[in-house]
This record gives structure tokens, sequence and C-alpha cells, in this order.
RNA sequence: GACCCCAUCGUCUAGCCUGGUUAGGACUCUAGCUUUUCAAGCUAGCAGCGCGGGUUCAAAUCCCGCUGGGGUCGCCA
């Protein structure tokens, strides 16, 4: 049976080194038939915080990674003392002060089976004396992961490679307690772009950075799994669903990766213009909700064309009202830069006479709205080609967008017309 | 420094286990097409087996060394 966990410490937000490891162990035990535990590692009572565990647990759900079950080590001190007072009894664990400390066996070869790495051997005369209860009555890192990966029947540890040195430490302990050591499958670190350690510096870390900024969870995971695992077949966008039935810890990486934000991005937009229309509305919604977005300017319908106009440049959904915000309000804001760059008073003109023109249409859609458009512009001597861009400034404040026609369409005749008659400097 | 891990385009990777490929795909970048601009899309292109020794008819693939990168060395987890 194969159980494994993922055993994060509420000393901080979910960030994205843990959410792959998270994938991983959630992927393996998914493709196993096997249990997922999730563990909370809070026996730092200084550094663990409550808001920190729930957005642990926020990040998860949010991710797509149920569990089936889940323990606090906060509550199990208990436990912990026990076992080591039993190392402490059988003489194979001293007292320094309050603490409790395993005394090392020198010269024993100590190998390790990790699944992705093959064997890593170790030397037991490299290791100093383990502390498994600290002088303050709490218990040690390595020591309660040891206890509980054992007596909850941890059959898999599948972890950071960062942990590869605290492997060999454990299983000293494990050998101590008489118990049977689980197989390890350590799996490469992500870095930053820069090649250094993932770090704030390097870009975002949390979880829930990449959801403020309009990331979907689905990307995000699609290429968290990436990083170190291939689907096969020259396969990339995929469910978690179609690669949980391809998984196999054996195939994962065995070399640091690099963060490409540049490819998420990419990755992101791929979902998005895969993804039905209605579910897009549904979320870039939530989204404008989030950042208190007055929407009452836009109806259904036009929220709709705006979706389908600019769904294939959304890199993440915040850039929907970086790019749409000109129709959610009455007036846009036109940057003095744009203005003298496109809004001269001969061109204003111009655009009078277009607003006059369009006012006078009876069905305004944007093939009559393009139709008035060179007919204008046209006839006044000018070239339509001259004119696209002072016009889409004045209607949205940017020099550039997707069609000016559809634009004009959504935003209707009346804001159309009023815009292009109030564009005089 | 000690111990450990790792090494295919700039980046993510396939291929490595079970030697024989024009070393494949993706992101980025470049060019062209399309286009009212940008983005997208389409087409084409640039770009890689870290180095040195073996083993072998044959090495990205197996072995050794070097170099380079990373991790750990807390009564943090």
């Amino acid at each position: 049976m194969i159980k494994v966990r993922f055993a994060p410490s509420p000393t901080g937000f979910l960030h994205i080194g843990g959410a792959r490891t998270a994938l991983f162990n959630w992927m393996y035990a998914r493709a196993q038939k096997g249990t997922f535990v999730l563990r909370i590692e809070d026996t730092d009572q200084q550094r663990s915080k409550k808001e920190f565990e729930e957005e642990i647990l926020r990040s998860m759900k949010w991710l797509g990674f149920d569990w089936d079950e889940l323990h606090y080590q906060s509550q199990r001190f208990d436990i912990y003392r026990e076992h080591a007072h039993r190392l402490l009894d059988e003489g194979k664990a001293y007292k320094e002060g309050e603490a409790i400390i395993l005394k090392m066996i020198p010269d024993q070869e100590i190998k390790i089976y990790d699944l992705i790495r093959d064997e890593i051997t170790f030397d037991s005369s490299d290791l100093k004396d383990q502390v498994l209860m600290k002088s303050d009555g709490s218990p040690a890192y390595s020591f309660c992961c040891v206890v509980d990966d054992a007596l909850m029947e941890i059959s898999h540890v599948i972890r950071g490679e960062d942990h590869i040195s605290n492997t060999p430490k454990q299983i000293m302990i494990y050998n101590a307690l008489g118990w049977k050591v689980p197989k390890y499958a350590h799996l490469p670190l992500i870095m930053g772009e820069d090649g250094s350690r993932l770090s704030k510096r390097n870009g975002a870390v949390a979880v829930s950075d990449y959801k403020n900024q309009g990331f979907i969870a689905e990307s995000l995971v699609n290429y968290l799994m990436l990083l170190g695992w291939s689907p096969g077949n020259n396969q990339e966008k995929t469910t978690l669903e179609a690669a949980v039935k391809k998984f196999s810890i054996k195939k994962v990486n065995k070399a640091a990766a690099i963060f490409s934000m540049e490819k998420l991005r990419w990755l992101n937009n791929q979902y998005f213009k895969e993804m039905k229309t209605d579910q897009l509305i549904e979320i870039l919604k939530e989204n404008l909700q989030e950042r208190k977005v007055d929407m009452n300017l836009v109806d259904d319908a036009q929220f709709r064309e705006l979706v389908d106009l600019y769904k294939g440049r959304l890199a993440t959904l915040n850039d929907f009202y970086d790019w749409t915000d000109f129709a959610f309000v009455s007036d846009v804001k036109i940057s003095d830069e744009l203005k003298s760059k496109y809004l001269a008073a001969e061109k204003c003109e111009i655009l009078k006479k277009l607003a006059d023109a369009l006012a006078g249409v009876g069905q305004f859609d944007a093939s009559t709205a393009e139709s008035v458009f060179k007919q204008t512009v046209e006839s006044s001597g000018h070239t339509s080609k001259d004119y696209i861009h002072p016009v889409r400034v004045a209607l949205t404040g940017k020099e550039v967008g997707p069609s000016l026609f559809h634009i004009m369409s959504i935003l209707g005749k009346d804001k159309t017309v009023s815009r292009l008659n109030h564009v005089s400097i």
C-alpha cells in the first residue's frame, strides 16, 4: 500500500517549490491508488502562525490537491516525548540539560534507496549526535519526521533535494527506534531565473502571489509538473487527470530546473484561448470583483464581447482589465504623451466630423462603423491608416489594441460619439 | 572547507536504463506571411550533448577523471 505525505511548516506561505513537492506527492498517491497525507509541521511555537496554516490549506485546495488525512505535529508532542524517553531508557540517547540527544554510531555505511537517484551512500562517522527533544521540551524536526512517517506508515518520502543530507541522520533515528526505513524520492530543486535559489528577489514565490497576479490553478499546476517531468509524446499542455495516468516517479529528472515566468505566462494564455467563453467570463468577473472594479457600466452582452475580443492577448486574468479599463468608465483618461503624439488639432477636427457622421447612423455595429469611418476620413482627403491610431487613442486611451471597429461596437454609439467629440486639447 | 547530489539549445525537456537518431518538441529570439497598430495565428530560421580519457566497429547514451553548478553542515523546518 502506497502512502505519501506533504509536510509543510506553517511559518510562511505555501511557496512554489512546496507546491511542486505537494503536486508530485499527490500525483504519485493518485497514480498508485494510495493515500495522500497532509501533515502540518507546526512544532516551532514561535514561528508557526495560524494565518500561514490557513493560507497553505487554501492554496492546496486552490491547486486541486485534496488530502486523505490531515495531522498536526503540535498535537502529537506526547508521542514524540514517549519515544525519546524510550531511547533514553535503552541507553541510545543521553540528556544534556533538558535536551535529549541521540548518540551516533560511527563507521556505519548508510544506504538510502532513492527512486530518482538510486543508491546514495553516507558514512555515519560524518554525522553529529542528533537532538531529539530540545531543551524547551519540544521535539526536533528530524525526530518528529521519523516518528510520524513511521507511525503513519508512510511508504515513500517524496521531498526536495535539500533534504538528502537529512536522510542519513533520520535513518540513524529509524535504526535506533528499530523501525523500518521508507523509500525515498528526492525531487530536484526549482531555481530562480538567475539560476540562484528561488526567492522574492527573482520572482514571486508564494502560490497566492500567482493567484493574485491572475494565473489560473490549472496552468500553474501544469507548468509545475513540467519542471522535472514530462508527460511524453512532446506534449506539454495536459490536465492533472491525464498526467496522473502517465505519472511515474522514476521518470522524474535529477537536475534542478529554472522557473520561467515567460513560459508560465504563455501556458496561462493557452488555457484562456481554449477555455469556453462562459467559463472565462465567470473567472474574469471574479477577478474584477476582487480588484473592486465597478462593473455597472458594462452589461453582460458587452462583457462577453470584450472577453471574445481580448482573450487572445491575456497572459493573466489581471491583463484583462489593463486592456479594457476604458470600457468600465464613462470617460477615458488619455496621457499627455499620447495626446501630443496622436491628437493634434487637425486630427481632432476629423475626429469631430467622424463623431457627427457616426451620430447619424441607425444601426451601429462594427461594419457600419468601419464604412462610416472610411468614408469620413477618405472624403477629407486622408487615409484610413492615419486615423486608426488617433481614434483608438480617443476611444481607449491606448495606442495598441484589437479591432478598432469592434471596440466601437462594444462601446456603443453614445460613448463612441462623445469620446470622439471631447478629445480636443 | 567536509559530505552529498547533478550536468542535452539562453530556458524547460525527449532521447540515456536496453550504444547505431539528419539529437526531437516547447518557451524566448529572428525573418516572412496576415493585419488598421500591437498581440495572436501560420511558415521558416538561429541555437545544444561542459572538457579529457577509456570501453567499442560505433558513445549524448556505458566506465573513470576534471571542470562547473547546486544542496547540507541549527536545540529552523
